[in-house]
Parts: structure tokens; C-alpha cells; sequence
DNA sequence: CTTGACACTCACGTTACGGTAGACTTTATA
DNA sequence: TATAAAGTCTACCGTAACGTGAGTGTCAAG
């Protein structure tokens, strides 16, 4: 009672096409091959070989993995311990799964009311060592203090007996030390890098070296205005991964200031956590 | 301020060979290419793309996709309607995950009492139409009723006014009244279809016609011993799929009767529903 | 004997890259 | 300035599990 791969296809619903690839591979070889004509024959035996091999795939093993199962009936420990690979990896895609649609879920209304592409950005974490640099201090408006400190940093480090001596040896910062965000009475210090002694120094001015931090780190590119929205990401990424972020939060200016602010921007989001 | 591809490739966080096979593709070339050497350069504006193009693969689109998305900048709406496609994709995969974990689950608990692979049956809707058959039914314990009856009706067909009137047309069948299963007094019936006309009959045979009927179907090899799995797994398939079944469940034998029942057993299994 | 359905092999296509070889280029060091 | 080390280029092959087609041979029925 032996079946053509026609007749074994449909009685096991797996397309010809498969079954001749599983002949190949040595996974389902048919009873007999007719050695004249290449015609394969297939006996009802193959049935529940062929829906072992069905659902041991469905589990997401692949046909090398199954092959070695059906073909030396390994020990049931080792079994079990597959099937808890598997059952482990299954686990996992459903959770990132689910974060995928939760994501999905927050660009579809966003997409709704403000009609754009979502942005994402791209998160990571890394520890930055210390960091020498000038800075100063003070409390005021976000945009304005930072500006204004950085350029005052800069008349310093331009002075006479600085400029020759002092390098500036990474792109300038603003430190902010607020939890929340404040719209006035921010507390902010801006800073410069450099390397070497400066021989004038202001009032108010500091030359210290900025302790090395363990944070989640951003670059992000675009008009300030979305900042807020980056910071809304950084912070759902830190509650996704258990992370308790801290004060103070360092922004690093990669870009020259005379880029034009509505969408030449690019800023590197230093975030502290634990 | 252009970065070579090794640059770009660590602050995106994307490997240089997917650079290049973006550039191939014509998914993101770099902002200006080196005719002399070859040498891609890309600059700190692409960065928000590739992050883009990063979100939207996360979410299951594919390149293609998203090249599209991103050249032709389609209206909100559709790129709304993508996302609720690749949403709802994705929702189907969590579900046919959970599927999976719990069968998974269930052959890891039967793996540790029994330590056989797990076996699994493919299972299928159809519907059989009317079936012309002679049949008993008789109250009695479900493996020795079957078999005599079967026997008892072979017996009838070979009759002298009969043998060569009548023709079999199918496998013969058991057919099972009872809701659940009884170690004693079930209700069986055993038919064999048949064409021709029976010019004597015994009493307590019948002739008559099978209603059609809609049901699951599996066909099943091995031994009886573990039918009952089987079933659980054909009640387990109509629970997740809202279907009631009902009575009376046919079985049709497709091995002949001298098979050896302990490996050489297949048997077809139509559970008729709603 | 024909015809239509079925079967065969061979070879290329699919997705989103990874890996390697062999030849340049750039950068850093001596 | 010379050389070594690191980076980059193109080009080709490989993946997993088949799908799809071309071109040819076989089977069962009328």
C-alpha cells in the first residue's frame, strides 16, 4: 500500500515541493524510489513521521535539530532540555513581541495627531571616563544661561595668556542637575574640555576634572523642540530595563554653534543611572 | 564633517556590511562617495535615517518597505494603515506563540511521565457525504463488540445469495454513540459501505445510509493504546477552535484486520461538530 | 493509442545580510 | 620618509526552507 508523492502530499498536507526537499536533505526519505523512472514511493507508515517532523518544526526546531532527534533517538533528558530551549526562545519572542506592539501602539497615535514618521533613536549604554574641563555654575533659563556660560567660557579660554596654552579636547556640554524639567530657576553648568594650565582664571570660573559616569547615552539629531520627546524615550527605556537614572544629565554639543538650530543640531544625551 | 564607514558604522551601531548592502540597495547611500577609491563617506544627518530605517525594521516592515516609505513619503494615512497591518501581524504571532508554548508545555510534562517523543496528528475540517453501508449496533464493551461485529457482518456478505452482489466500497468503521468513554455497555455500531443489493439478510443487520456529515478528521497509525491521546488532542483542537463536537464519532479502519494492532493500526477518526 | 494528469531533475530566486579573499588607501609610528 | 597596521574596496559564496519555472519523462483511463 504505498502512496505516489502526490497522493502522501495531500494525505499529509505537506506540498510535494517539501517533501522531495526533506528526500534531498535525508530527513523523510520515501519507502522506495523506482530506479528507472525516479519515482518516489511513500507507505502510510511515514504518516506519523511526517507530523512529528511537522510539530517538532512548528516549535521553531530546525530540520537539522530534528533529523538528529528522529534519527538517534537521543536520551529524554536531552529532549526535554530542547524542548525548554525552545519553549524559552518562544517566551522571548513574545516579550519582544509585545514591546513591539506597545511601541507600535504609541507611533500609531502619535502618528495620528501630528502626521509624521516615527523617530527612534538609538540607545546605548557606556561608561565615559573623567573629564577635565572649565566650567561655571549658575541658575537660569534653559537656552539662554547655557549659551550665555559657553561663550563667556570661550572669552576665557581666548584670553592672552590661555589661548597659547590651553587646548579645548572634546565638544562642550551643558550639565543640568534639575529632576524635573524647569522652565526658570534651572540649575546649570556649561563646560569645555581641555587639556593644559591657564594662568588667568575669573571669578566664578572653574577648572575641575568631571568624575566618570555609567550612564545610557544617545546622539540625536534635529530641532531642539523634539528634545522633549527624546527625553520621554530615554526615560521609557530606562523603566523598560529596570535602570533608576540620577542627576546631574550632560548634553554634549557635537555640532558648531553657528549651525542653525532648527535642524542642524546634534547633541549627544549623557544620562547617569543608578 | 563626514564620517568613513567604520565611524558611522560604530556611532549608528550598524555593522559595516549592512552599510554597504543599504548602499546596494539604494536604502541609504552614503552623502558622497570617493570616485577614486571607492571610499563611502556619510555624514551626521544620516544618522536620524538609519535609526528610522533600525525602528521600522524592528517592527517587522521590510526593506523594501521601508525604502518606500522612506523615497515617496506617503500620506499619514497609509503609512497608519502599514502600521496597523504590521500591528496586527504582530498580535497574530503572539498568539500562535502562546499556542505553541502551551503545546510545548504539555509535551514537556508527558516527556518527564512517559519519555517518547512527542507525537502529533494533523488534524483537518471536511465534510463526508452519505454513505450507503449494512451495519449492527449493539451494546457491549468497545474493543470485542467491534470486532465481532465487523466479523459477524463479513460473514453476512459472504453469504451464497450475496458474495457476488455486493461490493465493498470503503474501510470498515466503528461508530460510537456514547458522550463519553464506557469500559462497559457502550453503544456500537460497526458498518462496512457497500453497492448492490443483499438478497438475504439476517436479523438484527441493516442496511441503511450514514448521514453526511462536517466534522474533524485525523488519520492516526499506532497502536490503539494510545487513542486516547488522540482524542484529548482532537477535544483539545475543537476547544481552541469553538467547535462542539457531538455524536456519534466515526472511526474507519484502514489497515486490514490481520495488521498487527500493537504498530500496524490506522485508523481515519471523523468527529462530526455542532 | 492518445491524452491529460502527474512525476522527475536541474537551476535559479527568495531575505537580509555574514564571511572571506585579494587588492588598495589611509593613518600611525619609527 | 619608510614601513607597518588598520581600514576600505569589490566580488563572490553561503545561509533556511523551500517556491517557481523549464524541459522532459511516466502513469492510468478511455
Amino acid at each position: 500500500m504505498l502512496f505516489k508523492i502526490g497522493d502522501f502530499s495531500r494525505i499529509s498536507r505537506v506540498s510535494i515541493r517539501t517533501l522531495r526537499y526533506y528526500d534531498e536533505i535525508g530527513l523523510l526519505r520515501p519507502v522506495q524510489v523506482d530506479q528507472a523512472t525516479g519515482y518516489r514511493y511513500y507507505s502510510i507508515e511515514q504518516l506519523p513521521e511526517i507530523n512529528r517532523i511537522n510539530m517538532l518544526k512548528n516549535v521553531g526546531l530546525s530540520l537539522e535539530d530534528i533529523q538528529e532527534l528522529l534519527n538517534n533517538a537521543p536520551p529524554v533528558d536531552y529532549i526535554k532540555q530542547l524542548l525548554q530551549v525552545k519553549k524559552s526562545e518562544i517566551q522571548e519572542r513574545i516579550s519582544l513581541d509585545k514591546e513591539k506592539l506597545r511601541k507600535v501602539e504609541i507611533w500609531l497615535n502619535r502618528a495620528g495627531s501630528e502626521g509624521i514618521l516615527p523617530t527612534d533613536i538609538h540607545i546605548q549604554r557606556k561608561t565615559v571616563p573623567a573629564l577635565r574641563v572649565i566650567s561655571k555654575r549658575e541658575i537660569g533659563t534653559y537656552d539662554e544661561t547655557t549659551d550665555r556660560i559657553l561663550s563667556e567660557l570661550r572669552q576665557q579660554l581666548d584670553r592672552p595668556g590661555n589661548i597659547d596654552n590651553v587646548k579645548i579636547t572634546g565638544p562642550v556640554m551643558g550639565i543640568f542637575y534639575d529632576d524635573e524639567y524647569k522652565e526658570l530657576d534651572a540649575d546649570i553648568e556649561a563646560a569645555i574640555p581641555i587639556s593644559g594650565e591657564l594662568s588667568v582664571i575669573e571669578e566664578g570660573f572653574e577648572v575641575k576634572t568631571l568624575p566618570k559616569i555609567e550612564g545610557i547615552f544617545t546622539i540625536y539629531k534635529g530641532p531642539v523642540y523634539h528634545l522633549n520627546e527624546i527625553y520621554a524615550q530615554i526615560i521609557d527605556y530606562a523603566e523598560q530595563h529596570n535602570l533608576k537614572l540620577v542627576t546631574p544629565i550632560r548634553e554634549l554639543y557635537l555640532t558648531y554653534p553657528e549651525a542653525d538650530p532648527e535642524d542642524g543640531l546634534i547633541i549627544e544625551i549623557q544620562c547617569p543611572f543608578k
